[in-house]
DNA sequence: GGAAGAATTGTAAACGTTTACAAAATCAAA
DNA sequence: TTTGATTTTGTAAACGTTTACAATTCTTCC
């Protein structure tokens, strides 16, 4: 039944190819009269066009890609539901790339964009080395891309954006342990190799700068953006000559490893020490203690960038760049005290 | 530079588009000097073949979908990342449809089957409605279809799945619990709507009928397989007039909420209550306490549903519907103890 | 050197759409 | 009714591949 193309129903309804397309695309130009001759045969037949056919003939796709570091941060779930329900929308399909575990490159990331398999392309949390990559395909191609959740490759710039303001975020957290009194404040960071969470650790230095509070050799730590990696990190920080009174973690991914190590080395968290997150996804309500943390409107960016890409590639860049700032907050819940001393 | 087509190759080269298109798929059918002549040409005009066209001309997309209730759960991230590796190492791009969240039905996958948008479709935890609609589509089409992680419907039997053996790992959680002395034991199952945790239900019940213990009304309740969802059912069963001793989560997540529910209502686990859970997801390592659950190889059973799609895909239908049956593991961590009384 | 056979290459059709353009039909105004 | 303008429909080309089939070239063997 699937095999049946536009000529069978045209001949069945007694017209042309060409007005059966018309019907399905373009009803408005077509009579009355003949719509329903042509419906009723479309019905008949069982016919839907051949998408692959359309979508050779019109050069596009209706699929634009993801790139991400790990779909496993519950974070970037939440981005792609709101993603999701945006392409829905939209009409497009979504294929996700992870970065970090498979071996995708800016070469395969680059040989989908020539291929034209997607008509466009969103950086959640974009990386460096992709950057000038990219730019240069896009810069011959024009290829609609929009970065999501962090800008930070200045090459990357000049594309659209969405995110919150990281860096003022990441001060929040930070003088919200020292508002509560905390002097040593250490923090767990992402991949030293992306440049991830790099805005954040900028909010971090700055607020303790500006609290003209230290900021010890060694306190500051690379995590992985993972659990295991946290509590590596964790460890560390727990066996620095100056320990930390207060953990600063760059996702709460992370915050959930450092409150395991802290616990497991024996300590109480906020009592001994406490750990403030950054993203709270869903688990930061049932750690133990719950995670303060600084929550982002996930599903909403997710949804503003993709309508965001939408206007990209159905429009063409319209030189609008500015980033698009959503509100960020301040979540408090049990995971933060005043330091023991 | 990305739209040069074979054409523009084949006139560089001085050979004839045929040629061109035989030195890239088939090489073999090509002399030495010819091949050469035409991959100079290529590398200089920096040709890559439109995929589409091929897509179209092929009628093959190397997409695959793949269907299942949530990306959310950390289970389903790890199936697919193996689903992921194997997809990449077989040239396929791999689109998500999430149930649960998008209201996305057996219409919209038909439509996608039919307009052979995607060359098969792998289905995780597949559900009952699913079934008849795609097995229609399916026997018209002999779509590529794999069943993952769970196997229900009756009409979903004869094709090809790879999956744990749910009703034994169910039955083996089960009596763990009660070979710890436990008498009282709920359970916590999946969305009522779907079928997703049949089986272990299934094996609970088995488990419990077989030890000669009453499962008392009231005693199995439904998780909506969400955090939230089990916090709302672990309540219930602590406000039953015989309240269990122990708890048998079909999933992590639901466990999870269990945990939390439970320290809420300010009693201990495992000493007041034990939980035992099902996925062994990454956080089960770090909750407090660290959770009991039955592992399964996620990652694996995702490259082998992926290989298994493969060869329906590549091979036709081979007849060979004996489900895979990849092992579980019950893996002792320190949420079930004795029982209180 | 020539014929037969094998290997290589070229020609052209086909895949199912969309869409300029031409042709036909309809309508409005005289 | 005729004319001209407008709307609707049909014709045919085009998109970039792949692939039968035909044509050509190269081997090999007498």
């Amino acid at each position: 039944m699937a095999e049946v193309s536009i000529k069978e129903v045209a001949r069945m309804a007694g017209v042309s190819i060409a007005t059966v397309s018309r019907c399905v695309n373009n009803p408005e130009k077509v009579t009355e009269k003949t719509r329903l001759k042509v419906q009723k045969a479309i019905l008949e037949t069982g016919y839907s066009p051949n998408t692959l056919a359309q979508s050779f003939r019109r050069g596009r796709t209706n699929l634009v890609m993801v790139v991400l570091p790990s779909i496993g941060d519950p974070f970037f779930t939440d981005v792609m539901r709101g993603i999701r329900t945006a392409a829905k929308a939209k009409g497009y399909s979504v294929v996700i790339e992870e970065t970090q575990f498979n071996t995708m490159t800016a070469d395969e990331i680059g040989a989908m964009l020539v291929s034209k398999q997607t008509d466009g392309i969103i950086l959640l949390a974009s990386m460096s080395p992709f950057g000038t990559e990219i730019l240069s395909a896009k810069s011959r191609r024009r290829l609609p891309i929009v970065i999501g959740c962090e800008t930070i490759s200045p090459e990357l710039a000049e594309f659209p954006s969405v995110h919150i303001d990281n860096v003022a975020a990441a001060k929040e957290a930070t003088n919200y342990l020292i508002s509560q009194g905390h002097r040593r404040i250490a923090m767990i960071y992402g991949q030293a190799s992306s440049l991830l969470t790099k805005d954040r650790e900028y909010g971090y230095r700055a607020a303790m700068n500006q609290a003209r509070l230290a900021i010890e050799e060694g306190w500051v730590v690379e995590g992985e953006l993972s659990i295991e990696g946290a509590i590596r990190a964790t460890r560390k920080l727990l066996n620095h000559q100056h320990r930390p009174t207060a953990v600063f973690c760059a996702n709460d991914e992370m915050a959930i490893g450092c409150l395991h190590a802290v616990k497991s080395a024996g300590l109480h968290v906020p009592d001994d020490i406490s750990v403030i997150g950054f993203d709270d996804i869903r688990y930061a309500e049932v750690t133990d203690p719950p995670l303060t943390t600084i929550g982002q409107p996930a599903e909403e960016i997710g949804e503003r960038v993709m309508y965001r890409l939408c206007r990209e590639i159905e429009d063409g860049r319209n030189g609008e760049t500015t980033p698009e700032i959503v509100p960020h907050e301040l979540i408090v819940r049990q995971s933060v005290a005043g330091p023991a001393g």
